[in-house]
Order: structure tokens, then C-alpha cells, then sequence
DNA sequence: CGGCATGTTGCGCA
DNA sequence: TTGCGCAACATGCC
């Protein structure tokens, strides 16, 4: 489920859904979530409120509550928000639920995450999370000066600046992968050692593939896309040069490049 | 069975 | 204070 376009679609959701509504039960038990509020907080926080906005920043969500409390919602890497039928079921990994009325109609949303790797809170002020986050590629965009001199500034790979939130909000693996491919710059390459020019290519990267993702999910729902250039390829030929797709593992994380069409910036000399 | 996964955090150590 | 490398988190899927 993460990555920016899919919490965008997800905020959508959420907004049609819920903006309006009246909460009249809500209930979850994981701690792990809600840290480090309670999970009581959460039923507390929300029953009885009704919503009035549904943001978001980067790959987190924020609901915003006409007491001015505020529930701030994660999905990590399985979390999803799904609606159902009031009193249905609970469902397979469901960890919390928000039984709401919007327009004499009542219905369920349920918070589903397999991995717990999520985060779901109540909160009266926002959270450090939140305020920390970069501006937001799609609702911002790029500011190419600043992203420049945030890359310039890193002495860490180019991907790993890329995939900051504190750089860019939104950016996560596929993104990145793909959009310094498109890029044409190899994901390595140190953020000091690239040059005029490269750090626009980069944000027009993202935001093509961004753009794409968004325009992916609209279509199909969800599930993933299997349109991905480089992503998820290695051992495959490279659409644009159909050298060999290489693969090495930086900030902890699988990156695809190709070493044919994709520059490798080095650092300045020692 | 082993290995990998769309994300983040926390810890030990420089 | 900053940053790096890495294990950890919990579960599904191939």
C-alpha cells in the first residue's frame, strides 16, 4: 500500500467517505500503533466527533476532528483503510474501526495491516512525524534550489537523500528507483558529486513517475502495477539501452539501476 | 524451507 | 550533534 500515490488515493477515499460524517463508535486495542498514545485515546478521541478535513503529507494522513483533535494515520508497508457495511465482520488484520453517519447513512471503516508496520493515533497537536516531513512531492513539488542544495549537502548516495522525508515527503523505493532511472542517474553516485542540471532531471523524474502511479491507480484500484521501468527487474534487460539491469542494496534497501544509461557521479577526490 | 517485500525506528558505534 | 550500518518489527508470498 505505501508510497505516495497510493496514500493519495487513499486520502481521496478517505475524504469521499468520511468528511462530514459523525463518528458514533470507534475502538482499537494495538498499542503498537497507537504508540505512543494509547490505544484508548483513539475511541475516546473520536466518538462523538464528526470530521471535517482528511490531509495528507508525504505517506502520512491526517483526519482532523471539529474539536481540533487530530488522528494521524500510517500505513507502512500493508496498512490500508477499507469501508464496509456497519456491523459487519471483523476483517482478516483489522486493527482499529470507525463506525460513522454521513447523511442519515451509517457505515464502517476499518483499519486493516497485516504487518503492523502502521502507525494510528490520536493526538491534540501534531505529531513530530508530521512537522518534520520535507515538502510534499505532489501537493509542493520540487523546489529544484533546495532539493539541489540538500543533495550537494549529502555525502550519502543520491537514492538515500532522495528517499529523506525530511528532502522530499512522499518519496519511497519504487519511486526513487525509478525516478533516477528516468533521471538517467545512477543511484550510488554520491549527492556532492553531481552536477548543474542533475538535480532537476531528479524532481522531473519523481514526478513523472509519480504522476504515472497516480494515473495507474485511478484506473485499476489497486494492486500492484507492473508497469515499472527498472523496479523489481534486476537480471532483465534495460528498456532504453537493454544492457543488464544491476542491482545493489543501499540504505538497507534493493535498488535496481542499469549501469549502460545511468551515470555514476563520484565523489570529489580525497 | 529460505529469501524477499511498497517503511520506519532504535541501537551501537564512529 | 551527525551519520552510518544494521537488526528489528510481523506476516505474506513465491
Amino acid at each position: 500500500m505505501p508510497e505516495l500515490p497510493d496514500v493519495e488515493m487513499t486520502r481521496r477515499d478517505l475524504k469521499r467517505w468520511v468528511v462530514g460524517a459523525s463518528v458514533t463508535a470507534a475502538d482499537t486495542r494495538d498499542a503498537r500503533l497507537s504508540r505512543p498514545a494509547s490505544p484508548r485515546a483513539f475511541a475516546h478521541a473520536l466518538t462523538g466527533r464528526s470530521v471535517e478535513r482528511v490531509e495528507r503529507r508525504g505517506k502520512w494522513l491526517r483526519l482532523d476532528l471539529d474539536d481540533g483533535g487530530k488522528v494521524f494515520s500510517h500505513l507502512g508497508m500493508t496498512g490500508g483503510w477499507v469501508r464496509v457495511a456497519i456491523g459487519a465482520p471483523v476483517a482478516r488484520f483489522e486493527r482499529a474501526r470507525i463506525d460513522a453517519v454521513l447523511r442519515g447513512r451509517a457505515f464502517s471503516l476499518r483499519y486493516v495491516d497485516a504487518r503492523r508496520f502502521g502507525r494510528l493515533l490520536a493526538v491534540r497537536e501534531d505529531i513530530a512525524d508530521w512537522t518534520a516531513l520535507g515538502p510534499d512531492l505532489l501537493a509542493d513539488g520540487i523546489d529544484v534550489g533546495r532539493f539541489s542544495d540538500a543533495l550537494a549537502k549529502g555525502r550519502r548516495a543520491v537514492k538515500e537523500i532522495v528517499m529523506d522525508q525530511r528532502v522530499v515527503a512522499g518519496v519511497g523505493n519504487i519511486l526513487a528507483t525509478e525516478g533516477l532511472w528516468i533521471a538517467r542517474i545512477d543511484p550510488r553516485s554520491s549527492g556532492n558529486a553531481l552536477v548543474p542540471g542533475d538535480a532537476r532531471a531528479i524532481a522531473r523524474g519523481l514526478r513523472r513517475v509519480m504522476a504515472r502511479e497516480l494515473e495507474d491507480r485511478k484506473r485499476c484500484g489497486d494492486g500492484h502495477s507492473e508497469r515499472y521501468f527498472v523496479y523489481g527487474r534486476a537480471g532483465q534487460l534495460c528498456p532504453r539501452c537493454s544492457t543488464g539491469l544491476s542491482s545493489v542494496v543501499l540504505g538497507g534497501r534493493t535498488t535496481v539501476f542499469c549501469h549502460g544509461c545511468q551515470v555514476h557521479r563520484r565523489p570529489p577526490s580525497r
